[in-house]
DNA sequence: TCAGTCACG
DNA sequence: GACGTACGTGACTGAT
């Protein structure tokens, strides 16, 4: 990594002392790492990513001003001097994570792995002895560099000494304390008391956070000072707090203080590099089976059994060099990275915008040809002084000129993550994007249920790198920034980071879909739908704002109306929304029988509970008041959630609603609709179903539904290979008529129904006590009646006793299409974590499945119809089998059949299924009105 | 940030 | 006998 020779004033110091706060690390690579375990199944996240930290720094031995003496600093006693000030020091703070805990002594054995001091000292806390160490070592004319991120170290910045943030790239200066605490370090600690900490309980002033207490320093200077003033300050709560808790501030100041004169351990010289001896790191990583160290060791990746997420052994990739990447700010340069791109036939791209969704604003481009080839282009940074180092942009039309032939261009692949989003902002500039690989879909196609996809995560996992948080860039709360205000420098090597990031992790997994059998499913199901899915999200759906304020405005008198009448039978105002008042109110208050606690001690009110209490005669006035307050609850959910937060979601140029499709939100494949979900409006409740009225077509236009019938039990009859069930789906019978027959020799109102449910429960993994819970029955009842469904049904036992033994034998299941989804918890010692995996993957393949073939029909249904001369059918959204059109009224009979064929056939030629696949078409000019 | 609740398939 | 024993989601609320 290059950094200015003249960083430090003092560069003449020959000795670098590195001192790595640990402790503090260890917590964060913890919460910021996936669970990874090792071959001894021992949860070893946090190792790996102190590990891999302490490799990067071993790298920085060979820079120009590297260290030369380095030292890790931990924690050992839970009992400091700052404890006898104030014992309710650090007194909250939870026990660390059970999986973290054995960690802790693994943390030891890296850093003697790697053949480094590691320096703890009963009676004082890490922060003291690292504050030790720098004060002796800049005495001696020494450059410190801690590595760490703690606030708290922050104070000892000056001249000489700077904090490293390994896991974000940076080098923390007393510029980045000014930022973000408004003062410089030396008054910082005058700040830290004045605020407080919640997780270290230091108890600062209340109402003082850190917009007021660096007001408050940079005014009067010190903490002594401020409460000196606070008397002549304007009356208000701030003056009243200082007056009164000035002695907590006092108490404050002094355990943020840092002890800087501990006697030291081990003296300086003894801290000096040694080098690092290969046997015992060898041995370390091959304990733990970290294969992507082991190759960077120089080993052969020769292992037995590769890691499951390890990636395929490549040549080591240097890392990221952040100040290597170019800002592209000609005409000229972008030419010849467009020209470079066309010449290799692949870029890793990234589109930086100012904000989130599928129509937020472009305001640059990033690009990433091989590791550390990076560039990024500004389009739309714009505002104050804060782009002082923003020289002109190219005109964003002469840009996308240049590049549009290049993202058009058959011979060139265009590789993002999460490339859907790419597509939905260039394509609003007229610009196509074709063709494409996305790594966060290789990534879920090759890796669902073991992991997440974030680039971050997989950043972590695969290449053992920490990307630059977006947050430290922008910023977070009231004072976050859009990105089009970051400055060149710095938003240049965030963007470049993500497509060079990208165009890493597909070297990676690319190679990867072949042997692992995933390239169907990211062939033929999962990619061809990205495009598609981009169509969707800009197009919308109307959403008539005047529906919703009407539906508002009577939900809130209705509510208002029942929140009196439940106060009165209560006999005193409470929060009807906090379960934990609604249960006091109930169960101590009213003294109704038969409260449920849960494991955090609040009584249970949901919806089975306030049933059971609405039909309990001996309730009294508490059935009443239950019954109020499902209704309650009924209108403030659909309130809130929808006829309130739609209208905010009306985009202001379109008038339309855009949500955003996750392809790899769901484990088993569905899609996910996030900001906002359109795929849980209202439909059970007449009450509800009047918001569907809101989602209407253009004037002259309809809308047009089409939804599966049954498909996961048609899918369930095909795959477990029953009879009677595919016969009845042949014929068009009543699918729970005749489970009904089957089970109770006679149909009527009452067995349908129980049929019904136990056709469900088969889909989802059934147990004897979830049955009973559902038909209120025993769960001997229910067994039997299980046991006599499995007799009726043999395929079903054999479909889910093969599952189990496939999922246990490989970890995961698959779908028709060769969907996987992996299952980590399968072989779980604990019994109901073994038991939830099993009955969701008995569910996964019918699901999946499902999914898969809606999936296909959406990719088929653009190009059908154009085929027929119906361009003008839009297809807004999906709704697992349903699937959601916006047409002229005049295109509907020509419509209707195509789409049918489309979707009644998605499965071929694929898979050819035993039963047919019904879809049910309806159209109006609302959502509701198409049902 | 978590737990509880509830909207959907 | 526990496990708030049916699968998969996302959003809102109150409490911390």
């Amino acid at each position: 990594m290059a950094r200015p020779a003249n960083r430090y004033p003092a560069a003449m110091a020959s000795n670098h002392l590195y001192l790595v706060d640990g402790s503090g690390y260890i917590f964060r690579a913890y919460h910021r790492l996936p669970p990874l375990t090792n071959k001894h199944n021992e949860p070893v996240g946090a190792v790996y990513g102190y590990t891999a930290m302490l490799w990067k720094l071993a790298d920085e031995v060979h820079k120009a001003d590297g260290p030369t003496h380095m030292a890790v600093v931990l924690d050992k006693s839970s009992h400091t001097f700052r404890n006898d000030l104030y014992d309710k020091y650090k007194a909250q703070r939870p026990p660390p994570p059970e999986d973290l805990i054995p960690q802790f002594p693994m943390i030891r054995d890296a850093t003697r792995a790697f053949s480094l001091p590691c320096i703890e000292e009963e009676g004082w806390e890490a922060d003291d002895l690292i504050a030790s160490y720098a004060k002796a070592a800049l005495a001696q004319g020494w450059q410190v560099t801690i590595v760490s991120s703690d606030k708290d170290l922050m104070q000892l910045i000056e001249p000489g000494l700077d904090l490293y943030d390994t896991m974000n790239n940076r080098r923390l200066g007393a510029e980045h304390v000014v930022e973000k605490f408004g003062v410089p370090p030396v008054q910082l600690g005058e700040v830290l008391a004045l605020m407080g900490d919640s997780v270290d309980n230091v108890p600062g002033v209340p109402g003082v956070g850190p917009k007021t207490a660096a007001k408050l320093i940079t005014e009067h200077g010190d903490l002594e000072a401020v409460l000196a003033a606070a008397p002549d300050m304007k009356k208000g709560k701030l003056r009243e707090n200082l007056i009164e808790h000035a002695e907590m501030a006092r108490l404050s100041r002094k355990l943020v203080t840092l002890a800087c004169d501990v006697p030291l351990p081990e003296p300086l010289d003894g801290l000096a590099l040694q080098g690092i001896p290969e046997a015992p790191l060898r041995a370390f990583l091959e304990h733990h089976g970290f294969r992507s160290l082991l190759a960077r060791l120089g080993a052969v990746a020769d292992a037995p059994q590769p890691a499951p997420a390890a990636g395929v052994a490549l040549p080591e990739d240097p890392p990221c060099d952040h100040d290597g990447y170019e800002a592209v700010t000609d005409l000229a340069a972008l030419e010849r990275w467009a020209a470079a791109a066309r010449e290799q036939g692949f870029v890793a791209l990234d589109t930086e915008t100012d904000g989130l969704g599928p129509m937020a604003g472009l305001v640059g481009i990033s690009m990433a040809l091989a590791p550390n080839r990076a560039c990024y282009v500004p389009l739309g940074h714009r505002g104050g002084d804060l782009l002082a180092d923003t020289p002109v942009q190219i005109p964003i039309d002469q840009a996308l000129a240049v590049l549009k032939p290049m993202l058009a261009d058959p011979a060139v692949l265009k590789i993002g993550h999460n490339i859907k989003y790419d597509l939905s902002i260039l394509a609003r500039h007229g610009v196509v994007v074709a063709p494409i690989d996305d790594t966060i879909v290789m990534s879920f196609n090759l890796d669902a249920g073991r992991h997440g996809h974030g680039m971050d995560e997989l950043a972590a996992t695969h290449l053992a790198h920490s990307c630059i948080a977006f947050k430290d860039v922008v910023g977070t709360g009231k004072a976050q920034k859009g990105f089009h205000e970051i400055g060149l420098r710095e938003a240049t090597r965030y963007a470049a980071e993500d497509a060079d990031v990208t165009l890493r992790l597909w070297r990676r997994l690319k190679p990867r879909l072949s042997p692992e059998q995933a390239t169907r499913v990211y062939e033929m199901v999962d990619r061809p739908l990205v495009p598609v899915l981009s169509g969707m999200e800009r197009a919308g759906i109307k959403v008539d704002r005047k529906t919703l304020s009407r539906l508002s405005a009577e939900f809130a008198t209705q509510i208002a109306a029942l929140e009196g009448e439940i106060h009165g039978i209560a006999g005193t105002p409470f929060t009807i929304g906090s379960p934990k008042q609604l249960g006091d109110v109930l169960f101590e208050q009213m003294g109704i029988k038969g409260g449920r606690k849960g494991k955090s001690g609040v009584y249970s009110t949901d919806v089975n509970e306030l049933e059971r209490i609405a039909a309990d005669r001996e309730a009294g006035a508490g059935a009443e008041l239950a019954r109020k307050v499902l209704d309650w609850r009924q209108l403030s959910k659909l309130k809130s959630t929808y006829t309130d937060s739609l209208q905010q979601e009306i985009n202001a140029e379109t008038g339309r609603v855009h949500t955003s499709y996750g392809l790899t939100g769901a484990q088993t494949g569905r899609l996910s609709s996030n900001d906002p979900n359109l795929q849980n409006i209202p439909v059970r409740t007449e009450t509800g179903r009047q918001i569907r009225d809101a989602f209407v077509a253009e004037p002259g236009n309809v809308i047009l539904s089409a939804d599966y019938s049954q498909i996961e039990l048609r899918l369930a009859a095909h795959m477990a290979d029953v009879p009677q069930l595919r016969d009845a789906f042949l014929r068009g019978d009543d699918i729970h008529n005749m489970t009904a027959q089957e089970l109770f020799g006679e149909v009527n109102r009452d067995t349908r129904g129980r049929a019904k449910t136990i056709n469900f429960a088969i889909l989802y993994g059934i147990s004897r006590w979830g049955l009973a819970g559902r038909l209120e029955i025993a769960p001997d009842e229910a067994q039997a009646m299980i046991d006599r469904y499995f007799d009726r049904f043999p395929g079903i036992r054999t479909y889910i006793a093969e599952t189990l033994s496939s999922v246990r034998e490989n970890g995961f299941t698959t779908t028709l299409f060769g969907r996987k989804t992996h299952f980590t918890r399968i072989k779980s010692s604990v019994q109901h974590e073994r038991q939830g995996a099993e009955r969701a993957a008995i569910n996964a393949p019918i699901q999946g499945t499902s999914a898969d073939i809606i999936k296909r029909a959406m990719a088929r249904m653009n190009p059908a119809l154009a085929e027929a001369g119906l361009s003008d059918v839009r297809m807004l959204l999906q709704v697992h089998d349903e699937l959601v059109f916006e047409l002229p009224e005049s295109l509907v009979d020509r419509a209707k059949p195509v789409i049918q064929h489309v979707m009644a056939t998605a499965a071929e030629p694929l898979v050819k299924l035993t039963v047919p696949l019904g879809v049910e078409i309806g159209t109006g000019t609302s959502w509701g009105a198409a049902h």
